[in-house]
RNA sequence: GCGCGGUUAGCUCAGCGGUAGAGCACUGCCUUCACACGGCAGGGGUCGCAGGUUCGAACCCUGCACCGCGCACCA
């Protein structure tokens, strides 16, 4: 056995420990090895940002799912954990020109253009892009690197590609002129998911406006937003309400521009809620979702007073235009004060939707976008809903039905550069241009005119719902659309996947937008296995078919409709199946005062500092040890240190155990004498003998199985916390503060056949406690499991090179424990001796004595002399007299103990006074026990309804008491008489 | 407004119908030959509040309060 060093050094240990995995290729997957026998487990990584850098939500999350593959590596499946990151293109984008900006190589993206913008972001994510996963490997993660993906890979490309030809052919991707979140920072559309309503302090404006057909009439308009005033087109008041409804169909004057003050319309529309405000609303169309509705019911004008970054364009009039939004807003009121029309302005506070990204207020806007009708969703909601899919924990189950029952058409394309670009090229044409150019088109082009002719208000809508195969080229990846434009002419759009060059000789022009990041995101399980959407291809490719659906994600609950749920769709839309059998959301990391952590307020610690200070082993412990399943993590770096005392703690054990080895001449029995039981790993010492087992060596092997079951279900509940709670009271509190101390009887002893058999049951314990411990503390398990030996004569694939493939321990069963002599009741033979030990410590404790002492113990029942050493060794006592006749000189201390009466003597030290008064503290304890267990007993209401097994258990309560009661008093008489 | 969590020892949490628990922190003692990143002992809680169900409630039910989160609304 190699010697251990005296202190353990991690960070050397944990490099090469890494290292060395990496270079046996233990991590990486093959699907041919997966059987009957050997089943798959797979997971894919929730991709982090390129630009990210580990943060304490990634160690959590990431720390959970190495466990989950650890623990099933060892549990003999084959293990896929599938690694990448996520090109994140607004944030890719906006971290990349913001630092072309700050080296002052740019000042706008448009000083570089398109090509040579994305270009630069190339540039940049080959240099930083691998940071993340760099910090991952420091923390232990066995990612199958092989494997990594990046979500902008050619590959993956042509999985987006795909999807979007495909979903455009089913007519469900339509592009349409709508509302939407616009981020003016970014300059892009955003999905309602993106958008964080924030509560916000400001002001509610009220001004009025005069009715022009009755001059002495003026309404009170109230709004948050003054500066839209020169972009209403009406103002709305609710039929139903008394005070207004006759003035419907009136018109207003609108106070802004000065240069423009136009007759409005007074609209009845049934939105306005009469009790908010003043029940008057002035309606913008362009400007705010509602007040866009209410303009088409309306027919009402659109004006759009704003640049696309925010700042107030000619049509808010020359006191406005140029101004930012804020900006306007105070001058607005200025103006709207000037004219004396001001009525009022109040605090008021309301929520603003805010970029998640870019951090500013959105801006409703009116804008040209894609979007997708959701596929497969009835699919997607029944398959949790019906629990063939589980949540852990299963609330979110509800969150996500509900989601799913009111989900609203997705907003896709992304006004940046960074991303899949939109496979869609499309031309405006004249009827006539069509039929010369385009005459295969002849008879699309009628359907489309037939079907205008029928519906003929909206043209767009109309349009959309043609869909036609254009016949520049047949085949599953190309579909064309001929959609009116409203002004005569006539758009032809192809969406395909290789036509590009084609299409664009014959004038057809790509669309300029990217997809949402998300749009490649919901795709990562399949798209990661190389799927082509090629069904005779897919079919034969060996890792989906392996490894799809994968077994379990983990994420945060933050992405459920983000990622989660659109995956779930996507899987069964493009793999007809689910994408994973169980998803489990990790709670939020809070600092100590609870709030969640972030940059802006620098609570946030690095994971590295962390690591570089406690090792990724402590930081792995610490930080699972505080993560009960669906609550929010408290961190707190106490916990990261108590990993740290953890792991010290586990290898002063194994020195401990090392430091005895000098009996290693012993050579190991036969195993057909010592039967070795098949989850045993062979031990470096002896075979175990049951002949030799003490009552602490079946304790502490009746605790490890208790402590391999409850962590094994633990861990099949994803509760995490409780596993690493087993762990620490199995390791600590029951192996190493009882079973080592106590077992100290036989290791200082002169019996080497007894010494060895005690080392057998160390090396056995400890062999299947690294195990246990190897998911949580993968670096420190692996030097112990080779330091100890523990991996020699062990077959290369079960734990021979690694402790990661040694098979993950069961308990003993029924045989087992049979061919050991064990019984249940052995469990508290040694609580006994252990109990007895704690009494006679607190009897030294109250007084005071901290050196080796004569205790005596009276006993009750026989007791072997090897129990009686044990008792010795753990009270410290020296010596331990056993004596049945002892009788104590008056007022010697004593305690009641399960084996008898402890009596520390105390020559010429003794306090009558206090012993009286400390015996007589201990029986009003009992005495008021004795009292509510006697009046519960008493009542008929109890006795009469109570299960028998209840009432078991007070008799015996009622009669422990008395009996203790009896001897108290007795130990109060002698101390009195 | 609707919904979901949470409220137990100073802190972080477990317990979810039958004698209030753990870890940390705290106090005292101990540098005893695995470990002071340690050992031993100890103090500390009317389980948010108010009702109800029950022989019995931290645990089940109802209401309320406070903290956090989500959805909807937000002129």
């Amino acid at each position: 056995m190699p010697e251990l060093e005296k202190t353990y050094t991690p960070a050397e240990v944990e490099a090469r420990w890494y290292q060395r995995w990496l270079d046996d290729k233990c991590f990486e997957a093959d699907p041919s090895r997966v059987s009957e026998k050997r089943p798959a487990y797979s997971i894919v990584i929730p991709p982090p940002n390129v630009t990210g850098v580990l943060h304490m939500g990634h160690v959590l999350n990431n720390t959970i799912q190495d466990i989950l593959s650890r623990r099933a590596r060892m549990q003999g499946k084959e293990v896929l954990w599938l690694p990448g990151t996520d090109h994140a293109g607004i944030a890719t984008q906006n971290v990349v020109e913001k630092t072309l900006k700050k080296q002052g190589v740019i000042k706008h993206r448009d000083d570089l253009g398109r090509e040579k913008l994305v270009e630069k972001i190339w540039e940049w994510k080959d240099k930083h892009g691998d940071i993340i996963i760099d910090q991952l490997k420091k923390l232990g993660a066995s990612c199958d690197w092989s494997r990594q993906r990046f979500t902008f890979d050619d590959d993956y490309n042509a999985c987006v590609m795909r999807v979007f030809v495909d979903l455009y052919k089913k007519g469900l991707i339509y592009r349409g002129k709508r509302m939407v979140n616009w981020c003016p920072s970014s300059l892009t559309a955003l999905s309602d998911e993106e958008v964080i309503p924030t509560p916000q302090k400001g002001f509610m404006y009220h001004f009025k406006v005069q009715v022009v057909e009755e001059p002495d009439t003026w309404l009170e308009i109230a709004t948050t937003r003054p500066e839209t005033i020169p972009g209403d087109t009406a103002v709305a008041v609710n039929p139903n309400d008394p005070r207004y409804a006759h003035l419907i169909g009136k018109h207003i004057r609108r106070p802004l521009p000065l240069e423009n003050q136009a007759h409005l319309p007074i609209v009845g529309d049934e939105h306005v809620d009469f009790a908010f405000g003043t029940g008057v609303l002035k309606v913008t169309p362009a400007h705010d979702k509602a007040d866009f509705e209410i303009g088409q019911r309306h027919k009402l004008e659109v004006i759009d007073i704003l640049h696309p970054n925010a700042i107030l364009n000619e049509l808010a009039g020359k006191d406005l235009a140029g101004l930012e939004r804020f900006e306007g807003r105070k001058k607005a009121v200025e103006l709207l004060t000037e004219l004396g029309v001001m009525v009022k302005e109040e605090p008021h506070q309301n929520n603003v939707g805010y970029s998640e990204r870019a951090g500013v207020p959105i801006e409703p806007r009116l804008s040209e976008q894609w979007f997708l009708k959701y596929p497969s969703v009835k699919e997607s909601q029944d398959v949790v809903a019906k629990g063939e899919m589980k949540f852990y924990p299963d609330r979110w189950a509800k969150v996500y039905d509900h989601w799913l029952s009111g989900i609203q058409d997705w907003c896709i394309s992304r006004q940046v550069w960074w991303g899949h670009r939109i496979p869609v090229w499309s031309i405006d044409l004249t009827e006539e241009e069509i039929t010369q150019k385009f005459p295969a088109l002849g008879s699309v082009l009628a359907t489309v005119q037939e079907k205008l002719k029928v519906i003929k208000s909206d043209v767009a809508s109309a349009g959309t719902a043609f869909v036609a195969s254009l016949n520049t080229r047949d085949g599953d990846d190309q579909h064309g659309r001929l959609v009116p434009m409203g002004d005569g002419r006539y758009r032809i759009e192809v969406s395909t996947v290789r036509q590009s060059s084609a299409l664009e000789a014959m004038g057809f022009i790509q669309d300029p937008d990217v997809l949402d990041t998300w749009f490649s995101s919901w795709l990562w399980p399949f798209a990661t296995m190389g799927w082509t959407g090629d069904k005779a291809k897919d079919a034969a490719n060996p890792t989906l078919k392996a490894f799809y659906p994968t077994t379990d994600l983990v994420t945060g609950p933050d992405i459920i409709f983000f990622w989660v749920a659109r995956m779930i769709m996507a899987g069964f839309e493009w793999m007809g199946e689910l994408p994973f059998k169980n998803v489990y959301y990790t709670g939020i990391i809070r600092d100590k005062q609870g709030r969640k952590m972030s940059k802006s307020l620098g609570n946030s610690p690095d994971p590295l500092d962390l690591i570089s200070k406690y090792s990724a082993d402590a930081l792995r412990f610490g930080i699972m040890r505080s993560a009960p399943l669906g609550q929010d993590i408290r961190y707190d770096e106490q916990n990261v240190e108590l990993g740290r005392n953890f792991c010290t703690k586990l290898w002063n054990a194994a020195r401990f155990r090392q430091m005895q080895s000098s009996s290693s001449g012993v050579s190991p029995e036969s195993s057909a004498e010592g039967v070795s039981p098949a989850s045993v790993a062979p031990v470096t010492e002896a075979e175990i003998n049951p002949t030799f087992l003490t009552s602490d060596d079946k304790w502490i092997l009746l605790r490890l199985n208790t402590a391999i079951a409850e962590v094994t279900a633990a861990l099949d509940e994803y509760r995490f916390s409780d596993a690493t709670g087993t762990l620490y009271r199995f390791f600590w509190s029951e192996y190493c503060d009882w079973y080592i101390e106590a077992s100290k009887a036989v290791l200082q002893g002169s019996d080497e056949k007894r010494k060895a058999n005690t080392l057998a049951v160390i090396d056995f314990v400890l062999s299947h406690t690294l195990r246990l411990f190897h998911p949580f503390l993968p670096f420190i398990t692996e030097e112990l499991w080779h330091g100890m030996g523990f991996n020699a004569d062990l077959p290369e694939n079960q734990g021979g090179k690694s402790i990661m493939f040694a098979p993950w321990p069961k308990p003993l069963d029924e045989d087992e424990l049979a061919h050991f002599g064990i019984l249940p009741e052995d469990e508290a033979t040694a609580n006994q001796k252990y109990e007895t030990v704690n009494l006679g410590r607190g009897l030294k404790s109250t007084f005071n004595i901290n050196k080796k002492v004569r205790f005596v113990l009276k006993p009750n029942q026989e007791l072997p002399a090897h129990e009686v050493e044990v008792i010795r060794i753990l009270l410290n006592a020296e010596p331990l007299d056993v004596d049945a006749s002892f009788v104590p000189t008056k007022g010697t201390p004593s305690a009641l103990t399960p084996l008898g009466t402890v009596y520390l003597p105390l020559d010429g030290l003794i306090d009558v006074e206090a012993e009286r008064a400390r015996v007589g503290k201990d029986l009003a304890k009992v005495e008021s026990e004795l009292e509510k267990v006697t009046a519960k007993l008493a009542d008929e209401n109890f006795t009469s309804k109570v299960p028998q097994k209840v009432l078991d258990e007070h008799q015996q309560r009622l009669t422990d008491w008395q009996e203790k009661s009896a001897k108290l008093k007795e130990m109060l008489a002698a101390l009195s008489a």
